[in-house]
DNA sequence: CCATTTGTTCACATTGAGTTAATCAAAGCT
DNA sequence: AGCTTTGATTAACTCAATGTGAACAAATGG
């Protein structure tokens, strides 16, 4: 797994340093934030994958931060994960109501915690939620598991080939494709020469989406920006 | 839990804030409205499943409201709650007979409450209502429980396996059925080849309701609209 | 038992996704 | 610069997937 990005809310103390740093070996690329106030907006900006958020102590705040990543589009499928102090019975139900993905009452064990992550990264696979180079403010929701694209809200129709191909490049965006990995995946078949095909699509998406999403690497393939 | 959509009419305040962040918390997602006169808008366009009506001290304007909304075909089972400041019985008598479904008088118990809101709910959890793309202002109901569906008001007469189809459908309005699913779901049974059954139907159902609400998605399979 | 409704199969028509081809534009290279 | 390679773009073609009307079969209801 190459870095992801990962939310933790918290406050600094030798148990956090000590999960970060576990966390970070293991290829997280790990934000600290110390209030939920803040969180909203990168959790926007960067799309984490994961978010653990302390409660501080302060239950209905950090419900309710979770509440929201929750009813919005683009972030609800990011899993959340509360850290808590209490056991109350009560508090964790909350949680779970909230639409908490996991509950971790303390004291923490980094490694458990990380065993968590992945489980939780692996069940959520299908869902890809993109809000490209900060300059736009288009916003790009992809859904493996019933076939829609959502660009801003609004539902595009797509193609098979169409969703295919954008579902591979939005699942390692960032990454170039080469054209005969693409061939391989999207067509199950290899490229042959002079074959205009990606080509089409790529256009396609692109008139459907909005140039920005696709970019080519001349060359080499083409890469969904992050 | 549920995501459901939940309009409440009344004025900002203590009381209405914890109410707000009670249901906030239990997974509703809550819309504010201080006034009835927008309300009616609201509900027919984002069709919340639960409406919450603070009497606001004009019981006629509140309870006419009401009873407009159980006039319609489309919102009638939405459920209805009236809030109150007062214990008149005649007061609880008119709301009920405005067709409320539920009467709470303050002070407000915010836990209480989302137990009523609860118990409602599910007296009534198979009811779907739908408004597709903005263009067209036709309008279904489908009503599992009743085994019915209103196009625009009017009783259109399904036959169970069209029934069953478009209530699949309409369940997840916007996700694409792969024609296996379908065939699990409707039919309890595998595809075979070249089994134009599906098609028969949803040609059907199109020929009864319009071509709008179900579309295709060739290669895949077919989705309602949303 | 017949009449009617509902479900499925068949045959042919239509559509549109996917591909190919042809041409133009841009980037790399000597 | 001039030549070569690679990608962009548009239009046209092809064929599998779907649409469609009618016939047939099965279930339902008096």
């Amino acid at each position: 797994m190459t870095g992801s990005n990962l939310l933790l809310v918290s406050e600094p103390s030798a148990e956090i340093n000590l999960l970060t740093h576990t966390l970070s070996a293991k290829g997280f690329n790990v934000k600290l934030l110390n209030q939920f106030s803040d969180s909203l907006k990168f959790i926007e900006d960067q799309n984490p994958g994961i978010i653990l958020l302390d409660t501080l102590n302060k239950n209905v705040a950090c419900f309710e931060l979770c509440f929201l990543i929750k009813s919005n589009n683009f972030t609800r499928n990011m899993q959340v994960l509360i850290l808590s102090d209490d056991q109350d019975e009560k508090t964790e139900i909350d949680a779970f109501t909230a639409g908490a993905d996991d509950f971790i009452i303390r004291p923490l064990r980094p490694k458990a915690v990380v065993q968590r992550i992945l489980t939780r990264l692996n069940s959520n696979s299908q869902v890809i939620s993109i809000k490209p180079n900060n300059k736009t403010n288009t916003r790009l929701r992809i859904d493996k598991e019933s076939y829609t694209v959502y660009l801003n809200n609004e539902l595009v129709h797509l193609s098979k080939k169409e969703f295919d191909l954008l579902h591979l490049l939005g699942s390692s965006s960032g990454k170039v494709f080469t054209r005969d990995e693409i061939f391989e995946k999207v067509w199950k078949r290899k490229a042959s020469l002079n074959d205009r095909t990606i080509d089409v699509h790529v256009r396609r998406l692109r008139k459907k989406l909005g140039e920005h999403f696709i970019s080519t690497q001349k060359g080499i393939g083409y890469r969904f920006n992050s």
